[in-house]
DNA sequence: CTGAAAGCGCTTACAG
DNA sequence: CTGAAAGCGCTTACAG
């Protein structure tokens, strides 16, 4: 049904093997022939099949992209970066979401491995060996994970960390939590080294961790109790939805934020603006990785190996808002004002 | 380098077409052979190349999902039900982002059409025009569009819009506003005649329709001002992006929502609870819309044709949360109070 | 039940 | 510069 190439040199007078040349290889062909095969072409409408023209040369033109949930507007804005320089490209993308599981990215690059030439995977939830095994049966980059050898490309997760610690110490908060995301995310133990790491750089510090909550508004609705009994005056959540579930618990068992408390989160998604008080976080320029892991596959898949594999972090930037504040002169005892559980609006208000 | 079925038949002492068979049509091979072959096949980790079996078939085993925006939460949710239920089904999937354009539709449709045995489309921007034009290239199933004779699947937009307004007018609003969304959406025209029409309903509504706004929080903001202007005491905005804006800008203006102005969204994305207070909402089950659109998509392409392509509306759900009360006895005229567009953080609290 | 052959729509040496 | 031929990895009538 579809107008083929052997349409096409019919019409043009010429030979299929003219058709192609004349198609994708310009200059191997009278300018005059061409011209004619190209006017035929496009008043037939003719598009070449991919998946034909991919038997021969060994390049499907499509990428696969997998990542753990379309739903989370982080991986959200990572697609959109991938799916719109694959298309400057030329290259079309597969997309799979994989539940957070490990058994599904598996499933997914085996069922994709066949059908690009590359695959950027986001977040990857595998182990190190699994990961291993993925990359040999198909090029792969990495988006938010280091792993020796494998071409990556990563956020400067420790740098924004450091970041927002330095800036509750300079707002005088001197016992500081850190909410941890889910144990298999490898920015979630990077993070954790860096949290513990950072008490070294002042004795005065007392730093603890909390956690492992879930990366959501619930896991942060659940990790506002912990806060609240651990002391702190401080707490950095994994990411921003934390850290508004956060936010959320601390209202509703009395808090202020940041009055009482501080809360930063990590990521700079649309919602940390959306809820009041705006969160204090660390932006991670998601489009741009997006981009800068489909220009890496392509500079692997092409042989274009301008670029070394090892490329350096992608800079973040702390981003000060209303949720982080000076800290409290003296740790805080909820009145009894502050504990009933269900505010009237006006107090809310 | 990967193993063909060439290697197999080697492996297995039997030719290509029975090691085809063996894979493909069980039955019509000897037990012990498919068996034999079955064993080879596994231990070699061969996987049928998909491209070279479309040539033949004339199917790719490969579906299109073209979406507006990848980073609003809404089009996530819809992609993760598309991508969960072509995986189950067998199929891959390929994603596309068109930026809101009519423009990059046209172009996703064409370099997909090769691609794939139908596409999906989601919330469409083109003209009816051109939407019937992709559907003479590629099979084609509309999400959030109605267009004669082509198959589509839909929410129940004026169902959904009527349940907030009865809710609206049994709290006492009478002067009620629509916010409007974006002129090329088919949902806010849906939702715009819906609204217009309501007022037949009951003779003392004074129903104002607002905007068109941008379906974003920014919009929402610009939303706000226009709102108070116009003095109703409630207001339906086109979706929860838009609420949310709508309900800061309020604040910071002095309003209290919903003491002195209701705000209702439609969606029910995750900000929706997010913020404070809880917005009142439709929630529109898009997970479940996304699956629907691909088994009505896989009827069409497979010729199962059980069901028509004029199916019901999808459900939604009237979720009552915090931001719609009882409406204000007396039109509010802000105190100086709440005129200064800087409130301390204290009385935000 | 099994194999040889044709062919899906293309590209690319190989001759001319 | 152009065409005929081979072949990419498969499936599917067609014989046997």
């Amino acid at each position: 049904m579809a107008v083929t190439i052997r349409d096409v040199a019919k019409a043009a007078g010429v030979s299929i093997s003219t058709v192609s040349r004349a198609l994708a290889a310009p200059d191997k062909v009278n300018e005059a022939t061409r011209l004619r095969v190209q006017t035929t072409a496009d008043a037939m409408g003719y598009r070449p099949n991919r998946a034909a023209r991919g038997l021969i040369t060994g390049r499907t033109g499509n990428i696969g992209l997998i990542v753990p949930d379309l739903e989370n507007p982080f991986f959200g804005s990572v697609s959109k970066g991938v799916q719109s320089r694959a298309r400057e490209a030329g290259y079309a993308v597969f997309v799979a979401d994989t539940d957070e599981t490990p058994a599904m990215e598996a499933e997914a690059v085996r069922s994709l491995a066949t059908q690009v030439d590359g695959i950027v995977m986001c977040s990857a939830r595998s182990s190190d060996d699994a990961v291993r095994r993925f990359a040999g049966e198909v090029p792969l980059v990495l988006i938010n994970r280091r792993l020796e050898r494998i071409p990556s490309v990563t956020f400067d997760n420790g740098g924004g960390l450091r970041a927002v610690l330095r800036h509750l110490v300079a707002l005088g908060h001197r016992r500081i939590a850190y909410a941890a995301g889910p144990v298999t995310s490898w920015s979630n133990s990077e993070r954790s080294q860096v949290f513990a790491a950072f008490g070294h750089e002042s004795s005065d510090l007392e730093l603890v961790e909390l956690g492992n909550f879930a990366p959501y508004f619930s896991g942060g609705i659940e990790a506002g109790d912990v806060v609240i009994a651990s002391g702190v005056t401080a707490v950095v959540a994994f990411n921003d939805l934390m850290a508004v579930g956060l936010v959320d618990r601390l209202r509703q068992r009395g808090y202020s934020v940041p009055d009482d408390i501080s809360v930063a989160g990590i990521d700079n998604v649309p919602v940390a603006t959306h809820v009041w008080p705006h969160l204090t976080t660390v932006d991670f320029p998601r489009i741009a990785i997006g981009r800068a892991s489909v220009d890496m596959l392509l500079d692997i898949v092409l042989g274009r190996t301008e670029h070394s594999h090892r490329v350096p972090d992608v800079a973040v930037e702390l981003v000060i808002r209303q949720s982080t504040g000076v800290a409290p002169t003296t740790a805080r005892a909820p009145s009894p004002h502050h504990t009933r559980t269900q505010p009237t609006t006006a107090s809310r208000q």
